[in-house]
DNA sequence: GTCTATACTGAGATAGAC
DNA sequence: GTCTATCTCAGTATAGAC
């Protein structure tokens, strides 16, 4: 039944993301869905499978925003570089859209990255076009030493992880989080156009 | 037997950070520390006991320095406002000392933040301070919007927590965990002075 | 006061009947 | 495709040895 498979994968997003991943148990999820447990290790094959067949429902849509924005900015620019504020809103506010209507989903990707307990599960999915932002970012900001450059996106990394995983402040309404991600482009816009680090010491 | 407590605080820290405090089970705690499961049930009453005791253990000094830290540089401003950079090297710096002798400590308090599942168990020892740190910040910037400036407060929780737990970029010998947070903190300079962002849109 | 042995509950995973 | 039964391993609780 396709439903079942479906009923699971929409139960798994509403509890993974209210409560985390890990703390979630599949009995519980099974329970909600009114499905058998074995069920789930039928469709998916084990608990990590299942949250990689969640996160890719929804990555490709996101990951199609962001590839048409850069590839516009990109058009736009011709061959002078990108501004590094039009590049993090390209990256970031995709995630706007998908927040408002699916708000726990964003919050589980946030949990997920943070949490580092998968390794590279989040990776695999936003990997690919985040390589293709960093290259832009970095041809936009010429000058930075490389491992300053690489650390910064790091930070960055770290802010939006936390940003959509963490308690919010805030907690608020789902319309919120557009000017919560505009808050966060203007913090790291100024943060990776700060001049570097003085070497002095080591 | 006070071997018997302290062994098992060594261990499990050494394992926490290494693998992550959730992933890593009593029993391969007991095992590596020789000694039994039920020790560290009378020890410490419960797992999540244990990770409490561990961060108290190592708490206090950072704490102790950077309150030090904050004192004098209040002393030094008298009534005028503190420089921002001074503030998050007052806050950030005091952990290069306990990276540099016991790294896995300090990956472990960044793990166990980011997580988010042990909720407020970091806040429980690292809050008192943070706060009278956050309040001088706001002195020092004090023209920014009350949301705008929590936000960012918020931001550089998620980019701290990801510096210090996440898997760096270069892994490199724990020297290097000063540089990263010099860094860190002059990139989270430039983002607390960024001119906050127009209102515009919600 | 310290620690050991053992058992209890709930987790994820799997084999096999239907 | 689905469900029952069962396996292993997790955290926890307790009774009792020293």
């Amino acid at each position: 039944m396709v439903e079942t498979k479906e009923k699971i994968l929409d139960t798994a997003e509403q509890l993974f993301g209210e409560k985390g991943y890990a703390p979630t148990s599949l009995r519980q999820v099974i329970a909600a869905a009114e499905v058998n447990l074995a069920a789930v290790h039928y469709h998916f094959g084990s608990k990590e499978e299942l949250l990689d067949a969640l996160i890719h429902r929804k990555a490709d849509g996101v990951n199609q925003e962001r590839l048409a924005r850069l590839e516009r900015l990109e058009a736009q620019a011709g061959n002078r570089p990108i501004p590094v504020r039009a590049l993090l809103e390209g990256f970031l506010m995709p995630m706007v859209g998908v927040a408002e209507s699916h708000p726990q989903f964003v919050r589980l990707i946030g949990r997920v990255q943070a949490e580092g307990l998968l390794p590279g599960i989040v990776q695999k999915h936003f990997q690919p076009i985040a390589k293709r932002y960093i290259a832009a970012l970095r041809r936009s900001i010429p000058n930075l030493p490389e491992p300053e450059f690489l650390w910064r996106v790091h930070f960055m990394v770290g802010a939006m992880a936390h940003t959509m995983g963490g308690t919010p402040i805030f907690p608020g309404p789902p319309e919120a989080f557009h000017g919560r991600m505009r808050k966060l482009v203007t913090f790291l816009t100024a943060g990776f156009l700060a001049p570097a680090g003085k070497p002095e010491e080591k």
